[in-house]
DNA sequence: GACCAGGCACATC
DNA sequence: GATGTGCATGGT
């Protein structure tokens, strides 16, 4: 029996979700906080974010009207622990500026309508790419956008579901077509694919008990 | 000390 | 258009 990749996809959020339990993403109060929290978790560990987060709400500055009014280099100081504090800096002050000009500093604003609308409006932020927009839209507005990050690559690329060459947006379509559009379902399988990535996807890492080792896959596929 | 972490923009070829 | 590189921290 060979599984279309689409059925594969949707056997492994079975798999996941009975092996690691719900995940309950995203570690966050508020829409504003999140969308902070996902800028500033670029190529970074979220434990590094929650330092920044944590400054950031000691000066009652997780509020997108405050960022767009402080000073650049005064934000980039109370961010540092997230690292790329200056290139972050730039990006928050970016986004506080769409958010407040546009839309008059009301986020969900910005993050109704079409989807895809919000979306292409959250893309034209610079600092924004398609990984952060897609966090946001998910788990600040609750919308039905599939996040992909190195690890859904990765375990993908391992069990042969991807060519090496594929592109974000031909992944997230992937998902699209696999899993029925459902703001819960999305964030629960791309905390679970984190979860399983963390455990046995990483670079040198063994998946002798990994909970997908049933389906094939190539335990030699060099990561990262 | 090397490598990694819930990316992105930009330069260069 | 496809690589390569800077950003910069804290943890392993």
């Amino acid at each position: 029996m060979s599984q279309s990749p689409a059925a594969v996809l949707r056997a492994f959020y079975d798999r996941l979700l009975a092996t690691y339990g719900p995940q309950r993403w995203w570690p966050a109060d508020t829409p504003t906080e999140v969308a902070i929290g996902a800028i500033l978790t670029q190529n970074t560990a979220w434990q590094n974010v929650e330092q920044a987060i944590k400054r950031l709400s000691t000066h009652r500055a997780l509020d997108l009207k405050v960022l767009h009014a402080m000073k650049e280099a005064d934000l980039a100081e109370l961010i540092r622990p997230a690292g790329t504090y200056r290139v972050k800096a730039a990006r928050l002050k970016a986004f506080a500026s769409v958010v407040c000009v546009e839309f008059d500093g009301d986020l969900s604003a910005m993050l109704s309508g079409e989807i895809e609308e919000a979306r292409t409006r959250l893309l034209a932020v610079h600092g924004i790419g398609p990984e952060t927009a897609d966090a946001i839209l998910l788990y600040a507005a609750h919308r039905p956008t599939f996040v992909v990050d190195a690890y859904t690559k990765r375990v993908l690329r391992r069990h042969h579901l991807i060519d090496d060459d594929a592109n974000y947006e031909s992944i997230r379509a992937l998902f699209h077509e696999a899993i029925k559009p459902s703001a819960e379902t999305y964030n629960e399988y791309h905390a679970l694919l984190v979860a399983v990535g963390k455990a046995h996807c990483r670079k040198h890492a063994r998946c002798d008990d990994c909970p997908l080792a049933d389906w094939p896959h190539d335990p030699n596929v060099a990561m990262g």
